[in-house]
DNA sequence: TATTTTTTTGCATTCGAAGTCATTGTTAAT
DNA sequence: ATTAACAATGACTTCGAATGCAAAAAAATA
């Protein structure tokens, strides 16, 4: 009921016997104030309990310090970390992280203007797939985007990766100098950019070694799916030698599938390559070769390019490929 | 450089002949304006791209429709996951989540302020250590708050958790009906609240059935501690009958440690028992006996709880606690 | 048709901080 | 001492939508 009123800068001005003006200048980082005056507000302040109203701050300045990062629901699995690392980095920054979610690709022009009447200093863009009239939308306002793990080459967009082409060629041309000479892939679903990406690699890679025409089985990156995909493949046809899963996660149910339902042996029977390098990856019921993706560096790669043009809003479109780490696990080994 | 100006309600009511307050009707629900005039409105809006902004309307009705979550960077592993769902849920009630992030608990009251200034409607904590103090911190403030698995009975506080003495009771029932002995406590980090309620029920209630002083070692929740743990303790130690786990990474490190290190059956040699019901509990080469959280029903009860409170302020304070689901695996089995 | 009731409408003000501009006070230079 | 240069300050306006109030218009009643 008795709803404490806010203490306004015009409060704490009639307290300290100065002007609002004042007041509002000794709470902004490079404006000048006397030392007697500054010393005298600052003290009202903290005695009544004043701090600047962000709300209005962001009305009158423009700038709301608030970066909007859209998921996709569609996350892939360690979309969660990359969040809280972005959500750290930026807090560091004096920012903040509104989440949006970006369930059907067709409301993302709604969500867009929803973000945009937020007045947000910037966006990061989580794998969610965007068309590049999304991008220009965001342009025509002024607000710089950062795709991540989502590179649109043809586009003028910014963006961060991890470089899938190396990470999955390393995979094959080990598993290839190994002496494997048939393989499956087991790809991440169909509507996932990056999941078609990494099949399309492998794909064309291996076609360029020799193996044209590599079966494909589609999971949705989870556990089960994994599995299943196997198994569905298994009962018409052969053991590949090796089985190549868009990301770890579908590893370790092939991996599973294999040693329960088919009493196999990873690696002596068949080996298994992953990508993501997950933590369970390393575990050591698994320990998969797989190609860790430098999450640190990728968040901070784009908290860095973001910044750079919300403070510098002509700086021209930048591209940053990382390139992931090779780990030599055992769920391979050389064949014959 | 041609920042385009924003369109203001004032000019789209000069292009429609109205007056401003007019457009702001049109665009308030519930609020009165003839056919003829919305009409006319919406049509303008439409063509001029017109949106009200939330900045300027958060202001005057010092309402933000924005969500509060804190999450301590101490969190555990599913998280993540919660923090998903949470937004997935507060998404469709038309609000929208401001991430914050707790490194230390000694900043919670700077926290608290800089919540406040952006004068969200309601905050969610994930875990993180609250004082009864800043809880009313909050109250003067007449922000509602609901506290996710942290409860704090005493504090008249929102909250909603899953009940973690029914959980470890069910599982060190099985431990005790199955003939388990000799017990050893792996416990999460001491300045986790959930860690050490989940430890000190497991430690008492133990007591209860005539095994006192149950060691405790303690790990910080994660794969690698858990096998450090173990390591550590058998070091000295003999081998217990079960060990009971604060969450399902460290059981998972403690299986690979007993198989790979100590050359031990589990469950032959030696009974888990793990906590939370992750995925990778379920996987083949673990399947842990373990409680499973019901993380979206807490989620959906956090958010309703805080709907509720940001409709009805004067709604009395409520603590819902949901029971997990008791996951039988072949981490555990009989004795003798 | 006259009158009452209800619905629409616009004017003016509000939310709270920031910034413009002109003025005053202070210090440095001549 | 006198001017120039500069720092500090307050009065006033701005950001963009919401809303109380009173006037106007429309609808309902007599």
């Amino acid at each position: 009921m008795s709803r404490k009123k806010r203490v306004t800068s015009y409060d704490v001005a009639r307290e300290a016997g100065v002007s609002q003006s004042a007041v509002s200048r000794v709470f902004r980082p490079g404006f000048s104030a006397s030392d007697k005056t500054r010393e005298k507000v600052l003290e009202v302040a903290k005695r009544m309990g004043y701090k600047p109203n962000a709300i209005a701050r962001m009305l009158i300045t423009q700038q709301s310090g608030i970066i909007a990062v859209i998921v996709s629901s569609r996350a892939n699995v360690n979309y969660p970390e990359v969040l809280s690392q972005l959500n750290k980095s930026i807090s560091q920054r004096q920012k903040r992280v509104l989440l949006f979610t970006l369930d059907s690709s067709d409301d993302l022009d709604e969500l867009l203007e929803s973000i945009w009447t937020f007045q947000v200093d910037g966006v990061i863009a989580l794998a969610a797939h965007f068309e590049e009239r999304s991008l220009e939308q965001l342009a025509q306002h002024n607000i710089p985007v950062v795709l991540y793990n989502r590179n649109v080459p043809e586009a003028n967009a910014n963006s961060v990766c991890c470089s899938h082409e190396r990470g999955i060629k390393q995979l094959i041309d080990i598993l290839h100098e190994g002496n494997h000479r048939s393989y499956l892939i087991i790809s991440g679903p169909e509507d996932s950019d990056v999941a078609n990406e990494r099949r399309e690699i492998a794909s064309q890679y291996l076609t360029q070694l020799g193996y044209s025409d590599t079966p494909i089985v589609y999971g949705d990156y989870s556990y089960e799916s994994g599995r299943e995909a196997l198994a569905r493949w298994l009962k018409n046809n052969n053991l590949p030698d090796a089985v190549i899963c868009s990301n770890d996660i579908m590893a370790i149910g092939v991996i599973d599938e294999l040693r329960e339902n088919m009493k196999l042996s990873v690696p002596d029977d068949v080996s298994v390559v992953g990508f993501d390098g997950v933590s369970a990856a390393s575990w050591y019921s698994y320990q998969i070769t797989t190609i860790r993706q430098p999450l640190e560096q990728l968040t901070k790669a784009a908290v860095d390019i973001l910044m750079e043009r919300i403070e510098n809003p002509d700086s021209p479109p930048e591209t940053r490929v990382l390139v992931g780490k090779l780990i030599a696990g055992n769920s391979t080994k050389p064949r014959g």
